[in-house]
RNA sequence: GGGGUGUUAGCUCAGCUGGUUCAGAGCACCUGCCUUACAAGCAGGGGGUCACUGGUUCGAAUCCAGUACGCCCCA
């Protein structure tokens, strides 16, 4: 038979994952018999590509489903995307721009045309990329987010919400970009490091009878928008400012009183610790004039030019305007100095214009009626975050939380079902026929027609629609007890990274119990962040993240896989390494070799089985690593799982166990030893499969002729079984024992081939004799035998306080061995001393628990042991 | 500025209720091996003042306080 030494993915991973989706293994569909285990997946971006965060995140729910599906729980991972309104529109944009057409040409209808046409040609890309890496999500129940029943729910909601007095308008700073005219997330905004000016600008003091005019200077950045200004602050504790307490100041130029107000928040040392309240321009001012009810002057149009609010420099650019004012400023004598310093300018990612802070309208969902129970589901565990640290995170946010600005200035999205009437006023409804009889009952005009009605520009924010989905994707809006919803939903864990935490998973909370009452799930895996060796975020424009796909072509999906999930702990983040991916694609080939030696020995059905130690041994050691295993899902400890499945694969199964039973050389194998072996490969690769699914799967098929559907991905998960910890104990012993002789070996440059006796003066341990023979091959021993005296002309060792000899035929070098053993017998004494010292503690017998105490006394036991035997050694030597 | 969180081997991290699985794993490194499953491998080995300072305790990597540095979220 001829296998490639060298286990090769890219038809395997094919076939299996073209098998499995024809047999339907990822299907699932409401089952009484079962118990549910639901995921469903953080939709990526419609316009998204496969990039290394997704691939975390993904593997990390596929090793969940595929190992609730095992364990024969009825799973199902939802797929789906979602319309991301800003990413897509700003796609969308460019790619009209390349061929000529701007969006303000067109009308909305045209725009949503063109849209729709790029989403269905290239959108889902991400759904099929995730095909490749082996995700077992049930295609059948693909959802996207601006769907015609997932866009009615989120109008139902916004609806719901409004008549419950949950949902209204209000004013917001929002980054306005004035050459696009448009509005822009903070996303969309980059600052840049520029210097910038601080001009000096004096404001008189307004004092009645005073002989000279007297003044206070104010240091700002943004001279045009002083007619804006509608107060002045200081700090109360500038003992510089005292005399203005209650007084009033004049504006330059333009002459207009504003009060002086006091603010903490005005820092002493910065500029001249006198602060102009622009609340129309600056969001920090805003907050100030709000906090101290001060009116809001807007002297801008949406170009950037001032507008008459302004009084001067009506028309005028802003740019020009400052240039302007601060001549007729110097002119005045009111300019007392420009400071340059360096400060952070707030730029448009698309036109690359200066951000204006900017009030205007928009729609806010109230958050804190919602947020009380969505706090407490979490605080009393009801859901549980993984690991638990987020939850402090999670509370000082929902303890503090703000209400939801809804509304974005886009039109690739839900748009806001509100209506306005011509007089301004406006109702909200989910069509525009229902609008109109709300809006002619409530104007008492009955003869208001649809044209008279204009529906609001804005759509909703993306996250008003991903709020929803553990519900929407069972349609539990539309039919509210469908069977869907009713088996599936609360779904059972999310998986998603930390910095959506608020945007995302509080939201999903809130919406759970505000629209069913219910949690959305019950667990939430927070990932961290994937980054490169040097801890940089992994992003485009720095050009430091590898091409899944192509990562996914050179090391099997299997390989990277694992790769992600080694050292990647649940909320660290995740520095990522190619190292890891080539570990994960070495690993696949172990596995690959063990399957190879195994498949090649023929069986010699006469022969009695020598190995019954080792099969006794692996057994149990099998049932206490998956023990652990099993602890750590519990846990959502993903990376530590792998890790136990890995030691378990390579160190017992391959490096102890096959070389324990492994036939000499061409010969046969007795066939208990073999079928043991084939059951012992079967239940490691089941553990394994979750994590690596295409190779497990491969090997599955080519162990045994299978049934129709007797696949790996549906086998029956292991259950927990007892395991003989005396075996494992002892067996560790071997080891240790072999591991002595092999070190022996490797020193004194014996080689392999030469056999060497062994003699084991007993000390604490009688049970070595069913291990002679895993002793004699593991280690190339010839003798092996107990004695009671110690042997002259040996090299011993001490392994669990029995000593152990091996003859060496004169070639010892006597001053090398007795360094050796002084050195030990020192350490020891050493260790006995600081034993003794515990125990001759009055304090520490007393207070001490009582298992404590008889430990310590068992080492003290154990090392006067071994302080004997060293003495003799080193007497006789 | 507010809140959160972290600092353990060269790197990435475990270490859960304070005490023999307490200083550990993987990778990297060093030495020797192409020994018929695997050089993408085998065998062996070296390496840490558990950030710093103080406290609680019979006993601290572990609990408490402070300091330094880092990261995350919000403003």
């Amino acid at each position: 038979m001829s296998i490639s030494t060298k286990y090769n993915p890219k038809e395997v991973e094919k076939k299996w994952y073209e098998s499995w989706m024809q047999r339907g293994f990822f299907h699932s569909e409401p089952n009484p018999n079962k118990e549910p285990y639901t995921i469903v997946i953080p939709p990526p971006n419609v316009t998204g590509v496969l990039h290394m965060g997704h691939m975390l995140n993904n593997t990390i729910q596929d090793v969940l489903i595929r190992r609730a599906r095992m364990q024969g729980k009825e799973a199902c991972w939802v797929p789906g995307t979602d319309h991301a309104s800003i990413a897509t529109e700003a796609k969308v944009v460019a790619l009209l721009k390349e061929r000529g057409i701007e969006k303000k040409d067109l009308t909305r209808e045209e725009f949503l045309k063109y849209a729709w046409e790029w989403k269905e040609k290239y959108g889902g890309i991400i759904l099929e990329q995730l095909k490749k890496l082996g995700a077992s999500c049930d295609w059948d129940r693909t959802r996207f987010t601006m769907e015609d029943d997932l866009s009615a729910a989120v109008i139902e909601v916004f609806v719901d919400l409004y008549r419950k007095g949950q949902i209204y308008r209000g004013v917001r700073m929002v980054n306005w970009d004035p050459l696009g005219g448009t509005a822009l997330s903070d996303e969309e905004v980059i600052p840049k490091d520029t210097m910038a000016k601080m001009y000096h600008l004096n404001y008189e003091v307004v004092a009645e009878g005073a002989a000279a005019p007297t003044y206070i200077t104010v240091a700002t950045s943004r001279p045009e928008t002083i007619m804006a200004d509608v107060a002045v602050a200081v700090n109360p504790n500038d003992e510089r400012y005292m005399h203005l307490h209650g007084k009033s100041v004049r504006i330059p130029l333009l002459g207009k009183e504003i009060p002086v107000i006091l603010d903490e928040y005005v820092s002493i040392d910065f500029g001249t610790g006198a602060l102009k309240v622009t609340p129309a321009h600056d969001l920090n001012d805003y907050e100030l004039g709000q906090k101290h009810k001060l009116p809001t002057i807007d002297i801008l149009n949406n170009d950037g030019t001032l507008n008459e609010q302004a009084q001067l420099y009506v028309g005028q650019d802003r740019f020009a305007a400052r240039r302007n004012i601060v001549k007729d400023l110097q002119e005045a004598g009111l300019l007392v100095k420009i400071e340059e310093y360096a400060s952070v300018l707030q730029t448009s990612e698309r036109t690359g214009a200066v951000i204006e802070p900017r009030l205007s309208m928009q729609w806010f969902c109230k958050m804190d009626k919602m947020a009380g129970p969505a706090l407490e589901s979490v605080m009393n565990d009801e859901i549980r975050l993984h690991p638990p640290k987020f939850k402090n995170m999670y509370r000082s946010w929902m303890e503090n939380i703000r209400d939801w600005c809804i509304s974005r200035q886009l039109w690739w999205g839900q748009q806001i079902p509100a209506y306005y009437l011509p007089d301004g006023s406006f109702v909200v409804a989910t069509t525009a026929e229902e609008a109109l009889v709300l809006a002619r009952k409530e104007s008492g005009n009955e003869n208001l027609q649809l044209s008279d009605l204009r529906q609001d520009e804005d759509v909703l924010d993306t996250w008003f629609s991903s709020w929803l989905w553990p519900i929407s994707v069972f349609d539990g809006f539309k039919d509210p007890d469908n069977k869907d919803i009713l088996y599936y939903y609360p779904t059972n864990d999310l998986v998603t990274a930390p910095e959506i935490l608020f945007f995302w998973v509080a939201r999903m909370i809130m919406a759970g119990y505000e629209f069913r009452n219910e949690m959305p799930f019950k667990n939430v895996y927070l990932t961290g962040i994937v980054r490169d060796t040097q801890g940089r975020k992994m992003s485009k424009s720095l050009g430091n993240s590898p091409d899944p796909l192509d990562l996914i072509d050179q090391y099997g999906a299997d390989g990277v896989r694992a790769g992600m999930l080694f050292s990647s702990p649940a909320g660290n983040d995740l520095l990522f390494d190619e190292k890891l991916v080539e570990q994960g694609r070495n690993f696949s080939n172990k596995i690959w070799n063990a399957f190879r030696l195994i498949k090649g020995w023929e069986v010699d059905e006469s022969l009695p089985c020598p190995n019954e130690t080792a099969i006794k041994w692996f057994d149990s050691r099998f049932n206490e690593a998956f023990a652990q295993i099993e602890d750590h899902f519990s846990k959502f400890r993903i990376s530590d799982a792998l890790l136990a499945v890995y030691k378990l694969v390579w160190d017992d199964f391959c490096s102890n166990y096959l070389e324990m039973i492994k036939p000499a050389y061409q010969q046969p194998i007795d066939k208990q030893t073999l079928d043991t072996t084939i059951d012992y490969l079967e239940k490691v690769l089941k553990v394994l499969h979750p994590f690596m699914p295409f190779i497990t799967e491969e090997i599955w098929h080519d162990l045994k002729a299978r049934k129709d559907k007797e696949y790996l991905i549906v086998a029956a998960w292991p259950k927990k079984d007892k395991f003989d910890k005396q075996v494992i104990d002892t067996m560790e012993s071997v080891l240790n024992i072999v591991g002595s002789v092999r070190n022996i070996r490797n020193s004194k440059n014996i080689p392999n081939n030469k056999q060497l006796d062994l003699f084991i003066k007993v000390m604490n341990h009688d049970h070595y004799e069913p291990f002679f023979g895993v002793m004699r091959k593991l280690a190339n021993l010839g003798e092996v035998q107990y004695v009671q005296e110690s042997i002259d002309g040996a090299i011993s060792f001490i392994v669990s306080g029995d000593e152990f000899f091996i003859p060496m035929e004169g070639n010892i070098d006597l001053d090398a061995e007795r360094e050796r053993l002084t050195k030990e017998l020192e350490y020891t004494k050493g260790f006995l001393l600081s034993v003794d010292k515990k125990l001759s503690n009055e304090r520490f017998v007393s207070g001490a628990p009582e298992s404590v105490i008889s430990n310590e006394r068992k080492k003290k036991a154990d090392a006067e042991a071994k302080i004997k035997a060293i003495e003799q050694s080193l007497a006789s030597l």
